[in-house]
RNA sequence: GGCUCCGUAGCCAAGUGGCUAAGGCAGCGGAUGGCAAAUCCGCCAUCGUCGGUUCGACUCCGACCGGAGCCUCCA
């Protein structure tokens, strides 16, 4: 249905329709260089462990990026690393280390968390301190233009001088004569924000025009954007906290500077919310189905994570859930609405994940081949094939796709998933598939699979195969020959009618922890996940 | 106080000026099955309240109630 075309798109690329905080309104991407996307995200500043909040922005824009390349567009993603920052001063000195030690290791945390969740599309990752100097050129130029003056050590950015400051966030410098903050004695007016901050002793500090200091934070990202994307580039994104006053902050830098926009679209997430009273944050891992309704009912008051008590670290929470099931939770609600976080919302996902997973399982047990080794497709590499995956996969792809294109509506697109997984469940029962299979019909749930692998793959959902299938434990292969043998003479109980005998098997190893499932071909056994 | 945004089934969550208001979790009924699990089929909402605009609104406007974010270097 979709035959728009866009000025733009070279090669005739599908429109994609962007909504963009400044506009307020959806519009077609209309890249800078045809048929490429240049993308900024504000990253973390690396003082503490990250935790889920922070992982909300990277899955989604690596989310943005899979659609965009997927999709035939070429695609520069960069994630900034805060690497300077009055935060980290004061962690490394309550540590006893330094900051770029602290800095170091709390990038490193936040790459394997990343990694865990299949964010795997970024092409760089800048530092402050690697960019210094390109940060103190900025400033320089905009002292010479007279949009930023020294200040005692400072270097403060006059906001005065920007005729068109908060048009991101629809204030006015009027309507911002705050106190000004520890600094206002430094400032020509309250609204005006530090470029440069003069070094207090013992403060790791660079040199410059000005004395030995450091960046301000908005600086770097204006700075750094322009070094590797340009003056003007597609996309900066960032969660919705900082619209303000970062970004409102940014854009003044750059444009000031520069006197052209400098993105064509920004693109903010949703925070994680997580549940008030209830405080789930140090929610154990395991409860035996209490009923803890009536505490959930009671504690409506969400708050952003940040503001919760103690967000807990992504790793530990990761010792609870599947990746995959907290990627699942982020795609499942529009980019820019709130997410709902805690430990039912995530035993959902688990749940609601799992039936890809039965479903991939039984593909293997049927056409013996793993979901995970189908090749995934292009856009375009998939449109010839689709046909084969029948009218259903044929439409279902053109739903998510359509949904997709229409500002990256992955709540529609994972919607479109399930009803895909069960057009394939129901085609295995249709033709018996489990017991029969006929080649012809093979072939059609192929088909079909590769489509889901296809669509899956956008979504950055199940790259890798579950870790309890590739992890294989030393005694796998043994535990495998004892279960055989068990199901091998629970079914000769079964033969003989003997119920008792192979009911109290299946009970005896459900306590164990083992789930026995009797299906047309024969008896399989899982580990309860 | 100023600036944004939200209020859809038991819970989570899409969406549209007028065909049957997605999907997930939970629940109910059914098919299949010795039972259980899985799978499939079906059921489960008039869209916060009150007005207005319109031939027609859940979707547009206004008011009100309720909630969230920002205005404090929190993604």
């Amino acid at each position: 249905m979709e035959t728009k075309q866009t000025a733009a798109g070279p090669d005739s690329l599908p429109a994609i329709e962007v909504y963009s905080t400044l506009s307020r309104t959806k519009g077609p991407l209309d890249t800078v260089t045809p048929g490429h996307v240049g993308m900024y995200l504000c990253g973390p500043t690396v003082y503490k462990p990250s935790h889920i909040g922070h992982m909300v922005g990277p899955v989604i824009f690596d989310t943005v990026k899979r659609h965009l390349v997927y999709s035939g567009y070429g695609v520069t993603w960069v994630v900034n690393i805060t690497d300077v920052d009055d935060k980290i001063i004061a962690e490394s000195t309550t540590r006893g280390t330094t900051m770029a030690a602290l800095a170091e290791e709390m990038t490193a945390d936040y790459l394997a968390n990343l990694a865990c969740l299949g964010v795997t599309g970024i092409d760089e990752m800048p530092k402050a301190t690697d960019h210094i100097g390109t940060i103190i050129a900025f400033i320089e130029g905009l002292v010479a233009k007279g949009c930023a003056y020294a200040s005692d050590g400072d270097v403060y950015f006059d906001v005065t001088r920007d005729t068109d400051y908060g048009k991101l966030t629809n204030r006015s410098v009027e309507q911002m004569q705050g106190e000004g903050g520890s600094t206002a004695d430094r400032k020509r007016s309250a609204a005006d924000f530090a470029l440069w901050k003069q070094a207090k002793p013992g403060e790791p500090s660079w040199e410059s025009p000005w004395g030995p200091g450091r960046p301000g934070w908005h600086i770097e990202c204006s700075a750094m954007s322009k070094a590797i994307l340009g003056e003007t580039f597609d996309i900066h994104g960032g969660g919705l906290d900082l619209v303000f006053p970062h970004h409102e902050n940014e854009i003044a830098q750059s444009e000031s500077l520069h006197d052209r926009p400098m993105a064509r679209v920004w693109m903010h997430n949703g925070l994680m919310q997580a549940g008030g009273a209830a405080g789930k944050v140090g929610g154990r891992p395991r409860e035996a189905g209490q009923p803890d309704e009536a505490a959930d009912a009671a504690a409506q008051a969400a708050t952003k994570i940040s503001k919760s008590t103690g967000a807990e670290p992504f790793k530990t929470l990761l010792a609870r859930h599947r990746p995959e099931a907290i990627r699942l939770l982020l795609i499942s609600t529009h980019y820019r609405s709130p997410i709902h976080f805690g430990e039912e919302p995530l035993r959902e996902s688990a749940k609601a994940m799992e039936a890809f997973e039965r479903l991939f399982a039984r593909f293997a047990r049927i056409g013996g081949k793993a979901f995970h080794s189908l090749p995934g497709r292009t856009r375009k590499a998939g449109d010839a094939a689709v046909a084969a995956a029948g009218p259903e996969a044929v439409q279902l792809r053109a739903k998510f796709l359509a949904a997709m294109d229409d500002d990256f509506n992955t709540a529609i697109a994972v919607a479109a998933l399930f009803d895909f997984v069960r057009t394939v469940n129901k085609y295995i029962d249709q033709h018996a598939l489990e017991t029969k299979k006929p080649p012809a019909e093979l072939a059609g749930l192929e088909a079909r699979m590769l489509v889901l692998r296809e669509l899956t793959g956008v979504l950055g959902l199940f790259l890798e195969p579950p870790a309890a299938e590739t992890g294989g434990e030393a005694d796998e292969g043994l535990v495998g020959k004892l279960m055989e043998l068990v199901i091998e003479i629970r079914a000769n109980a079964r033969a003989n009618k003997d119920f008792a005998t192979a009911d109290l098997v299946r009970n005896r190893l459900g306590e164990a922890g083992v789930v026995l499932e009797d299906r047309p071909d024969g008896t399989g056994w899982s580990r309860k996940p």
